[in-house]
DNA sequence: GGCATATATTCGCGTTTCTGAATGTGACAA
DNA sequence: TTGTCACATTCAGAAACGCGAATATATGCC
């Protein structure tokens, strides 16, 4: 394999995992798994552009996603990716904290109607 | 710090080493140095266009350049930074040999006239 | 100075990406 | 079956990016 298709693979992986907003939904994911409407929550993002992160990161293989009832809960396929994620933030100066599991869901829907959308955990603001 | 700058300043350096012809430039240039002319042989890329990707890598704080007469030679500022990119390399599926010097110049300027542009050492491909 | 070599910068255009608005789909309840 | 909730998809305008062409600067040699 060439230098060129090396740096190719690699560009895609880095690429679709890159956008703000989608290291943001890493980063509230974390280790656990989360609903959208969580991630709407915690991001204070609306929910189709939301949507639009998930399914890419899906597509990519990046995220998996469980379907029970109504919900649908996405977590990382890969935990080595939060590695990579936090040796990029040591790289840029910033101290993570990644959560083992999502925190508390704080949006309307989860945090009053369904404790499962999110189980317990520390935060990771 | 909130997710949304943490993730904001994650995005910058990610977004930075993305385009498959800078990951490229680092994987040429490994834990040694390389001059131009030398990655625009290995990259079969315009002087230009590498020119270009240097400046933006050396502008993020990513590349070091040191000028030796006519010549200019990058290096990698923090070695962890090809950690983070083998990282992603795995992730990926991809198996990386990263050079410790860059592989012998084989751009008609360097590796003829001047020895010194490249180090002894493996390739990389 | 004049010229060749090594590298840097600017410009412009086609393509991609970001982002919000609107709308569609699947699941549960009554 | 109708309504509502959770989520997915499509569309379009604005912004950013990739990439090549042309040109500029800097260094060394004659």
């Amino acid at each position: 394999m060439t230098l060129h298709e090396n740096a190719e693979e690699i560009a895609a992986i880095l690429k679709t995992i890159s956008p703000p907003t989608r290291l943001a939904i890493l980063l509230a994911i974390g280790e656990g798994e989360a609903c959208v409407c969580h991630l709407e929550a915690v991001l204070g993002k609306r929910q189709a552009y939301i949507s639009q992160h998930l399914m890419a990161l899906r597509q990519a293989g990046i995220l998996l996603d469980r379907r029970d009832g109504r919900f649908v809960y996405y977590s990382i396929a890969e935990p080595a990716l939060l590695d990579l994620v936090r040796d990029a933030g040591q790289l840029a100066g910033v101290d993570i904290d990644i959560p083992s599991v999502v925190a508390t869901c704080e949006c309307p829907h989860c945090a009053e109607q369904k404790p499962g959308c999110a189980g317990p955990g520390r935060s990771n603001q």
